[in-house]
RNA sequence: GGACAGGUGGGUGAGUGGUUAAAGCCAACAGACUGUAAAUCUGUCCCUCCUUGCGAGGUACGAAGGUUCGAAUCCUUCCCUGUCCA
């Protein structure tokens, strides 16, 4: 084994759950350290997609470069591995200008992507897809009983009524039939040394904030920024808009269900949603916690303290 | 004051004499997650106890009585709520 030629680069990542204020910690922490914010959200990865994905504008970004914000186009079908792929090339290219690359986002199957890796398997094959789709919906269960067949590890992993991953597991067996022994093992992103920042901020607190900033949301324009990605060519099928405050906006905008409904709804999704990404976090035992919003002060300075530390130990 | 309708577990809402601690939905709580991930899916959800079991006991369908072997379901009175008539 061969040591690391380089020393390892330092990257910092900032994650918890929607609302946490981990925007504003890693805007502040790249200010202090000459950071570079990268995204780490399925979401803000999409053109047009702001006031509902709470995507910090230009004007507050300040002097700090920030990259993988709005490069997919609506109707692009994206990926956690296409997002890994797509994110190391981006995280060599500041190491190699010395900046420090601070990933945020809430998506944790994409950061598990890009830090973990993910063995390397076929992508998606939508005609696959529509054919396994089709059968489970004419025989409820034949695709668990397929999978049972092929592959009975994943199948005793995954529940007979998921099949969206019933689908992927399916398909992976599909395509990758013949292929002998497919390495199993992910590729971890190497070359780095990673420190991870998690805001846990007060429940009750988190969930009057987003209470909050979801009827602004609505205040601010979100069903005009959905009329307006309709009038410029989206069908509402596209995947962004199967997002939390989209998903709702939409039915407004097509008169179903009247903005108070619509709102309500999205507060109780978003509550939901933040929960689910505390209990992905939450497993993680690397990330140090921090009890508190990530505009607090308080906060904010005990982050510098760690980040400086970790960024002076290389 | 009179006539109807109705009061069910955190909410909604089924259930009209017996496998009903009470369907379903929502909320809440916990969890899973190997290319749709702001997605998808699972479990728990009256209380107590234990030998954690299709376990034992207790409480529960506005209140109090009654009928019955047995009541959320039938009868009586009372209290509330809604609509309509005065």
């Amino acid at each position: 084994m061969e040591p690391e030629p380089t020393p390892a680069s330092p990257l910092v990542v900032v994650v918890g759950p929607t609302g946490s204020g981990k925007s504003t910690l890693a805007l502040r922490v790249a200010e202090s350290f000459s950071g570079e914010i990268v995204n780490c959200d399925s979401l803000q990865l999409y053109r047009g997609f702001d006031i509902g994905t709470a995507k910090t504008p230009p004007a507050q970004r300040g002097a700090t470069p920030h990259h993988l914000f709005d490069v997919l186009d609506p109707q692009i079908g994206y990926s956690a591995g296409q997002y890994a792929r797509d994110t190391r090339a981006v995280l060599r290219e500041i190491s190699t200008r010395n900046r420090l690359p601070i990933l945020v986002g809430g998506t944790g199957f994409y950061l598990k992507a890009l830090l973990d890796g993910l063995p390397p398997l076929p992508e998606r094959d939508a005609t696959l897809r529509e054919d396994l789709a089709r059968r489970e919906a004419i025989r409820p269960g034949v695709l668990h009983r397929l999978l049972r067949r092929l592959d009975p590890r994943s199948a005793a992993a995954i529940h007979p009524r998921d099949i969206q991953k019933l689908i992927r597991a399916v398909e992976v067996r599909v395509l990758t039939r013949g292929a002998r022994p497919m390495p199993k093992v992910s590729e971890p992103l190497t070359g780095y040394r990673v420190l991870k920042i998690g805001l846990n901020p007060d429940r009750a607190e988190l969930a009057a904030a987003l209470d909050h900033r979801t009827q602004e949301m609505f205040e601010r324009g979100l069903l005009d920024e959905v009329r307006g990605l309709l009038a410029s060519g989206c069908s509402g099928t596209e995947k962004p808009f199967e997002s939390l405050g989209y998903k709702q906006a939409l039915t407004v905008v097509r008169g179903e269900i009247s903005l108070e409904t619509a709102i309500v709804t999205t507060q109780n999704e978003t509550r939901q949603y933040a929960k689910r990404q505390r209990t992905w976090f939450r497993r993680d035992p690397e990330i140090h916690w921090f009890d508190g919003f990530g505009h607090s002060i308080r906060v904010i300075e005990q982050c510098a303290a760690l980040v400086r530390e970790f960024i002076t130990l290389s």
